[in-house]
DNA sequence: TTGTACGCGTTATCAA
DNA sequence: TTGATAACGCGTACAA
């Protein structure tokens, strides 16, 4: 039994193709009786619109993108899960994209993407949402887009962020009530709006950047910066990681020193939350609400298009072992 | 400047519709010249077909599925970027679709991606490579799909795999070679059929299973587990986790009792060892070559057919912290 | 409120 | 080795 077409279902329900489209499609002027026909048949037959004929006769493809990378795989798996229920609910598929920041060219990808698969419009998560040449382009060639926390160009597009400064201020707030007076900072990958605006809030409570440190999001930064905090003559008590992984990478480096014990050095971290409940002892993490964020963005995409921006709330997870050391 | 058609190739190359289709189909019976020619044309152009007209027209619609849940995000992530590369090489479009093995019906959700994409094939991986009906269903309908470490009807479909009870059995062995003689064995879900093959391939070392319990791949339940056997009268030296996350949270149970330090319990995992490098002490895990797995799938769909099964070698990467324990 | 005719961009068929 | 023409399954424009 082959798939069955829209003059399958038309022949079924006893009405025109076109009748058919039209409830397909939701159009008014659809006498009741008529659409509850031929629902019957599309259910009876289990019809499924092909999305090909669809977009080359329509100029809507029902598809939209999902262009991903992100040193964390939780990251990327929850953008994708969010994103993807929100598209069923609306009868559009995801197309996720997953590529590669280092390597490859992100342009001609976006460009490929767009060109094959016809995509009716486009999500795209750090660091491509600032990605001048790839925004430029898709304005130019009038697709739409809404970015995930994007740092620039804020009037460009719709977009959903949380703010990460805020966030920052939050946990080096957290950290200076529990009775921390050196806290550490270890930064994230330059390339991520992100990385600048959790540094700044940080800054706007710790005042001096002393014990500040670079980093890539990666553990072994995360475990290389804390051998070097932790070597200087005023050590900080309390180290803060932009990112779950680099904390989980100082925690190593504090378990190597045997600093890792109650009392002692403080870890604390930023993401998802995942990594943050798997070491020991437990990080205190700022939780980014991943799959809201996926909700958020592709209810911007899919919607109506009237509301531009949304900000999405943090949760400050504080755990036991962050207690006051000195 | 809207999105060039073939015909505008056609003209600019100065040739018919057809034999640019021939070009980019790789078809045989076009001169060397036309083929320079047109092909010059397409690079200038910057043509890329559409995939919806080609999926229309021949009935090919160069794009393949992926179908991915997993306990493991890094699992998922490692098997998109494996199943994408090839695609890339082979021109063809990965649809990666996220499933969710306890809500929905995966059923339903293989067949509008079948019914809408026109997919020319599919890619499964644990467990619906196992899930009789959307299994008969795929042949039904004459769709081509390779699994991914299937349990049953091994001639159903090209598969990849690693050996998980040799897997196991190596990791059992290695443990028991550092001396240990009570081993505990945390399993895992059920659904997957690595689970039964890694408690047999520990059995086969082990003997007994008096140290085993059940799990479910989640940190919760490998803590529990520990919490179980490290309050028996005779309590393991040592314990072996189905996946990484549950080893972390053997891990975290072995911190409460104080017994995670040297000499005393040693933790092992199965999985990408990206937790396993993430908690302290570092795990000695059997790392699971994700990517590969992805890597082999695509070749397998995308190839000639010939091929049916490839096995791939996993690794057994010991860390220090799982010295003998007494 | 419903139906008819046409075209979307590509591949398949068949002829040259 | 090339080209003309008819599909593919659906949405759009317009007529009824």
């Amino acid at each position: 039994m082959a798939r069955p077409t829209i003059s399958d279902v038309s022949r079924a329900a006893g009405v025109s193709i076109k009748t058919v489209s039209r409830v397909l499609n939701n159009e008014r002027y659809v006498g009741a009786a008529t659409r509850a026909r031929v629902e019957a048949a599309v259910a009876a037959l289990r019809f499924r619109p092909s999305t090909a004929a669809r977009a080359l006769a329509g100029g809507r493809s029902h598809q939209i993108g999902l262009l991903c990378d992100n040193p964390s795989p939780f990251y990327i798996h929850q953008m994708q899960l969010g994103v993807r229920d929100r598209c069923v609910k609306a009868g559009v598929r995801m197309i996720a994209q997953p590529y590669d920041r280092h390597g490859g060219d992100v342009l001609d990808e976006v460009e490929a993407l767009i060109d094959t698969t016809g995509i009716d419009g486009l999500i795209l998560t750090p660091p491509v949402s600032d990605h001048d040449a790839v925004l430029d382009r898709l304005r130019e060639r009038d697709i739409a887009f809404v970015r995930v926390s994007p740092r620039d160009r804020p009037t460009l597009s719709p977009s959903v962020r949380i703010d990460n400064a805020a966030a920052a201020t939050a946990m080096a707030r957290h950290l200076h009530d529990l009775g921390h007076r050196r806290i550490g900072y270890v930064g994230g990958d330059p390339s991520f709006a992100a990385s600048a605006q959790r540094l700044a809030g940080f800054l706007a409570v710790a005042g001096d950047d002393r014990w500040v440190r670079e980093g890539d999001y990666s553990f072994g930064a995360g475990a290389r910066a804390a051998a070097e905090l932790l070597a200087l003559a005023d050590p900080p008590t309390a180290i803060f990681a932009a990112n779950d992984e680099m904390a989980a990478g100082v925690l190593a480096t504090a378990h190597r020193l045997d600093l890792a014990v109650p009392g002692r050095l403080s870890v604390a971290g930023f993401g998802d939350d995942v990594i943050a409940s798997l070491v020991w002892p437990p990080l205190t993490t700022v939780r980014q609400p991943t799959r809201d964020l996926g909700y958020q963005a592709a209810d911007l995409l899919l919607g109506d298009g009237a509301e531009q921006h949304r900000e999405l709330p943090f949760a400050l997870v504080a755990r036991a072992s962050t207690g006051p050391a000195f």
